[in-house]
DNA sequence: CATGAATGAGTATTCATTCAT
DNA sequence: CATGAATGAATACTCATTCAT
């Protein structure tokens, strides 16, 4: 798959290698990953992501309409990849704060496992003057989920009534900052970060976040 | 006909020249305020602020020799505000919680009452690919110098030991999230917000966040 | 209405196109030529070189980087060929007063047939203040290569030990300036001015230049 | 006043040094002298011009109309001083050959003394695309007498007869070159490129150039 | 479907020149 | 006369997009 994508230098005529059809969307779909994480949206031409592939600029225009085309689908796909893992994880959780650290560990293991991914995103947020959701509509939806979860854990008792949309919003925003400073890092360690997050979630500061 | 001679054939030629001085200077970081907030960073160009303004072209080029330029000049502005604003109210708390509440409240209240501020940094957080810090250099300024607060306070004793980075990192995130989940509503409430936010941080979702 | 949607709304969008791919090179090297000519490389813009062209903005960068690319494409192209004639002019001379008859009429000629050549090279001795060789990498070149035939013409003794640096600068002087004069006039006559640019090298002034 | 035209990086605001009035027009010609023989005409800005001078830019224009006018007056300065000076020293000929030697003698001299005028002039032969004179109004007249001294020698048997017109550019082409050349070397010798010329002239080669 | 040359609107920036002070 | 901020036309170059092959 790496072979694929990558441009040889050179000038790509044999029409042997591009007519593998269906995956000339996934060459595609892999070089503007890698140029979005580079060179952030508004930095990306499409003649950047077309350099990276073996494919001729007039191509890309039979996969998608637009720069902002590729971008959406990059996000929807991994937006919708993490989405399902969420989703997966909460469902195994007994209570809450399982429901909670389950979560958190979720997502600080995918973006350690897909770094490039995590530029694309992290690169990403706020592009576009806010015409777009800051964190796309995989997030957005994803975090929408959670809080529907929240919500009915409130309503059953598990945890105390309280403002769901600001706990979401608490629940995301601790997420994003800590997956920042751990992937900042050499020695990234998703379950210790989860384990903090949760607890700081579950029990505050002074429950001693540590302290186990 | 000489080869060198340039054209001039003005148009807007009225005593706008005139104009107090000193005042370009801010009508522009004016205009670029509203059109980095409405485009973001990437998005916006020099001819979108000057066309806000009664300037011409090149007399931007007199005050800034980029646009680059002009937005550091603008969120050096703000965000040196912020921070003293920030760093004042911590001096007065007595006790880690009222620490923590006064820096939500400031930061809530900051960009309540400026909401053209808040949407210049929340569109261009993450901008330019990640060459340039998400948050700026005062955000980052910032968050230093609260972390160091924190880890003095664990010195102290006042709060338990535990990784001020990731402390300082979380408190942060739940403060972007919950600032763009209150800005996105009609009747924000800093002092709510920010109430939430340090129960939150001190007792966690069993310390009965809303238990007042 | 998104931000990095660039519109298009075409003008000039026929068949243009579809004209000989090859020949586009061609015809902005004419252009080229041309414009050169008339308004010196200094005074010379792409866009008046591609304004006299059928062509669009662009496709100049499909073909050349830059102006001093094409300005480069253009004298490589006369001088090459101007010095292929001069070395082949001087491989027939039998004695020396052949070799340098030869040269001048060999120079006058190619320029009395290829005026417009004259007058980009004309216009453009001494360009970009000094930065480049007043008289281009060819001509350069082809005065080194004279001077070497007349340094090994002093070694046989066909002609008395002199300074071959100020020889050959003289030779090329009294070539650059007998040019201007006769490409003045109107009745270029390129033998009468070889011969007499001989005579005068060979004998001097007293040796009665015209007296045949 | 070397010290006057010199910028300072001061704000130039004192009002006593710029209110030497008369010299004002002094010091723009020479910083115009300067930064011409830098950069070239094409390449001088105006701005460039009055940088290197403690006065405003709008003075520039309380002296001269354009880069253009500034540029004449300059060329016509040290025009016509060598013109005057090629002149003199041709009037104190007995023969042709002193006629000759003193009037080559005289234009190397005269670079090889001011050096900046020569690369003023060097850097900017050919400017403008023909629209002026490739050598300036002066070099142009003082072509024109010498060619009428010539004439007159021809018509009172001192040179043989011939092509004045030829003639004249032939010595001013050879002027040209062995003055590039001879400004090229660190030893430069005015003498005995004026000798070698003269010689060239009177005898051609087979004279023996250097054979005395 | 693939190709890639052609297109031209758009962007940043410069610079000669004016003119209110 | 001197000043220098203001002006805006002009330039080089980019890049999303089209379309003939």
């Amino acid at each position: 798959m790496n072979i694929e994508t990558r441009n040889t230098t050179s000038t790509k005529r044999d029409g042997k290698r591009a007519s593998n059809r269906a995956s000339n969307r996934d060459a595609i779909l892999q070089a503007a990953r890698t140029v979005f994480a580079e060179l952030g949206y508004g930095g990306a031409t499409v003649r950047d992501i077309i350099r990276r592939t073996t494919l001729a600029t007039g191509t890309f225009y039979n996969y998608f309409t637009n720069k902002e085309e590729v971008f959406e689908a990059l996000t929807q796909e991994s937006g919708e990849e993490l989405r399902a893992l969420l989703s997966a994880a909460r469902q195994e959780a007994d209570n809450f704060e399982q429901f909670i650290e389950a979560s958190y560990l979720t997502y600080f293991s995918y973006y350690a496992e897909n770094p490039e991914t995590y530029h694309l995103v992290r690169s990403n947020r706020g592009r576009d003057g806010g015409n777009i959701n800051m964190r796309g509509p995989q997030v957005t939806a994803g975090l929408a989920e959670m809080r529907q979860d929240i919500e009915r854990a409130m309503k059953l008792g598990m945890i105390p009534q309280n403002d769901a949309a600001l706990l979401t919003a608490a629940i995301g925003g601790v997420a994003f900052s800590i997956l920042d400073e751990i992937m900042q890092g050499d020695k990234i360690d998703p379950q210790g970060a989860a384990r903090f997050a949760t607890k700081l979630f579950m029990r505050g500061i002074d429950g001693g976040i540590d302290g186990a």
